[in-house]
RNA sequence: GGGGGCGUGGUCUAGUGGUUUAGGACGCCGGCCUUUCACGCCGGAGGACGCGGGUUCGAACCCCGCCGCCCCUACCA
C-alpha cells in the first residue's frame, strides 16, 4: 500500500450504523491510520426520500462511540448534486448516455466484459451481455447512486475502496461510467464478505443487538467491539486473539481478510467484552460506570464486582446491592432461609457486631469461626448472610461484600432479614 | 430466469500439495479451585475440510460437474 492511500467510508444514512457497516468503518479507519493515508466521511444520501438528518446524527454518533475519526468530511452527496448533474449532462453530450422516457441511461456495450480487480477476490469478470443499460439519473435529473459514487470516488481522489460484498456485483457499473468519465485509472477495490446472523440471514434488528447503538447500550466496551469486529473476516495468525488497537493498526492488512461471510457471534462478543472488563483499571470502569448510570460514588462497588462482570449492564444487577438495598428474590429467600438459618443468622450478627478489625481479613475470620463453632459446611453460614445483605444468592465474595456496605449497614439489612425470619430479636 | 461471490466441527478462524492422526478461540460437557455465581486451571465431545468425479506417489489446498447459501439484476443504496 501507498503511503498516500485515499479511503472513504460511505454509508447510506437510511438507518442506524449496523454491525457491519461499523467493521467496514473500522477496516477503512484501520487502513487509513496504518498507512498515513486519509479517510473520508461520505453520507451517499442520493435517496432522499430514505435519507434523514436523524439517521446522519446517529451515523457519526455510533462513529464517534467507536472512536474512529475521519480526515475529511462528512460530505453528503445530496450537496454536490449540481456536480452529479453536470456530469451526467457532459456523458450525455457526450455519447456516453442517452435520455431514456426523462431518464438517463449510460450505454453498456453488447459485447466484451468489465473485470474487476479485487484485492480480496482476485480478478472477477462481468459480461457485458448481463448487464443492462442502467439508470443513473431519475427523470427528474436526480444522479442515482452508481452515477454519485462513480463521480466522487474520482473528485475525492480515492485511491482504494473497501465496502461490503454487496457492492461487488455494482463495481463493474461504476468502473464503466468511470471509464465514461475519463481516462484516470480507477482506485483498487476490495468488497469484504457480508455478516450474517446466527441463522445465516443478513443480519438485522431481529438478531438482537444489530447497531453500534444497541451495541453500547447493551454494556459492550467500544474497544472490545473494535477488537471483535476486526476478527469478523480477518486474522492475523493461527492464535492472536486480542489485539489493541496500535496492534490492529500496524497488523491489519487486505491480505489476510476472508472471503466467505461470517456470522456474528455475540456471546463471543461477551467472553471478549469480560476479557476487557476485568483488565481495566477499576478507577477507569468506575468512571464508565458512573458516566453511564449517571452517578458518582461506584468505586467501591466497582471493586467488589469487577471480576464477574462480562458487560457494563452485569454491574447494577450484581453489585447494585452495594448503593442501594435490593427486593429479596423469594426463590432465594425460601432457598436459604430454612432449618436453623436464623439462628445461624444471628450467630454471625453477633460476631459481626463484636468484631474489631472490620476489614475482609477480620470479617473472614469472623465468620469462619462461627463456621467452626456450629461446626456446619460454610454455605451454611454465608447463603444466609449473602441473602440478607444482597437480597439474592449470588453475588460478589461474602467478605468483601460485608466489608464495602461497612458495619452499620451490614448488621441493619443482617437485622431485618431476622426480623422477616422470626429467628429471634437481634441481641 | 440471468450474472457474480462464497462453502474447514454449532460459531469465528489457522492451514494454498506431504511437518495434519486438520491447529487455536467462543460455545458445550466433565473435573479442579471454592462461601454463591463467575474467573482461572485441567480434561473431553464435536470436522474425514459442501457433495461427486478427476489430476498426482500424495489434495482441505489444483481441475471439472453438481448442490447449498448470499449479493446484484430498482428512475434503492
Amino acid at each position: 500500500m501507498s503511503e498516500s492511500m485515499r479511503l472513504r467510508f460511505a454509508p447510506s444514512p437510511t438507518g442506524a450504523l449496523h454491525i457491519g457497516g461499523a467493521r467496514t468503518a473500522l477496516y477503512n479507519w484501520l487502513l487509513a491510520r496504518g498507512s498515513g493515508g486519509t479517510l473520508v466521511l461520505r453520507l451517499e444520501d442520493t435517496d432522499r426520500e430514505r435519507s434523514t438528518p436523524e439517521n446522519v446524527e446517529q451515523i457519526v454518533e455510533a462513529l464517534g462511540w467507536l472512536e474512529l475519526d475521519w480526515d475529511e468530511g462528512p460530505v453528503s452527496q445530496s450537496e454536490r448534486s449540481d456536480r452529479h448533474r453536470a456530469e451526467i449532462a457532459r456523458l450525455v453530450e457526450e455519447g456516453h448516455a442517452y435520455e431514456d422516457e426523462g431518464a438517463v441511461r449510460l450505454r453498456v456495450p453488447d459485447a466484451g466484459s468489465t473485470t474487476v480487480r479485487d484485492e480480496i477476490r482476485g480478478e472477477i469478470a462481468f459480461e457485458h451481455a448481463a448487464i443492462t443499460d442502467f439508470v443513473i439519473a431519475r427523470s427528474d435529473g436526480s444522479p442515482l447512486y452508481n452515477l454519485a459514487v462513480a463521480v466522487d470516488d474520482r473528485d475525492m481522489g480515492i485511491t482504494h475502496v473497501v465496502r461490503g460484498e454487496d457492492h461487488l456485483s455494482n463495481t463493474p457499473r461504476q468502473l464503466m461510467v468511470l471509464r465514461a468519465l475519463g481516462d484516470e485509472p480507477p482506485p483498487d477495490y476490495a468488497h469484504l464478505p457480508l455478516l450474517h446472523g446466527p441463522d445465516g440471514k443478513k443480519l438485522s434488528k431481529r438478531h438482537g443487538a444489530a447497531s453500534v447503538e444497541e451495541l453500547r447500550d447493551a454494556g459492550y466496551l467500544p474497544e472490545a467491539v473494535r477488537n471483535y469486529l476486526a476478527l469478523l473476516g480477518w486474522g492475523y495468525d493461527a492464535e492472536t486473539t486480542f489485539f489493541t488497537t496500535d496492534e490492529l493498526v500496524e497488523r491489519f492488512s487486505l491480505d489476510r481478510v476472508s472471503r466467505s461471510p461470517a456470522v456474528f457471534d455475540e456471546q463471543k462478543l461477551r467472553w471478549m467484552n469480560g476479557r476487557y472488563l476485568r483488565e481495566m483499571q477499576p478507577a477507569e470502569l468506575a468512571r464508565r460506570l458512573e458516566e453511564r448510570h449517571g452517578r458518582a460514588g461506584l468505586r467501591a462497588a466497582v471493586e467488589v464486582s469487577q471480576e464477574k462482570l462480562q458487560t457494563l449492564a452485569d454491574f447494577w444487577p450484581t453489585a447494585g446491592f452495594v448503593v442501594e438495598r435490593q427486593p429479596t428474590d423469594p426463590r432465594a429467600w425460601a432457598k436459604v432461609m430454612t432449618g436453623g438459618a436464623g439462628d445461624r443468622l444471628r450467630l454471625t450478627r453477633d460476631a459481626l457486631a463484636a468484631l474489631e478489625r472490620f476489614d475482609v481479613g477480620g470479617v473472614e475470620s469472623a465468620l469462619r469461626g462461627v463456621v467452626d463453632e456450629l461446626g456446619v459446611k460454610p454455605k451454611e453460614v454465608f447463603q444466609p448472610l449473602r441473602v440478607a445483605l444482597t437480597g439474592g444468592t449470588v453475588s460478589p465474595g461474602i467478605f468483601e461484600s460485608v466489608v464495602v456496605l461497612g458495619r452499620e449497614e451490614a448488621l441493619s439489612r443482617i437485622d431485618a432479614a431476622l426480623e422477616r425470619v422470626g429467628g429471634g430479636a437481634p441481641s
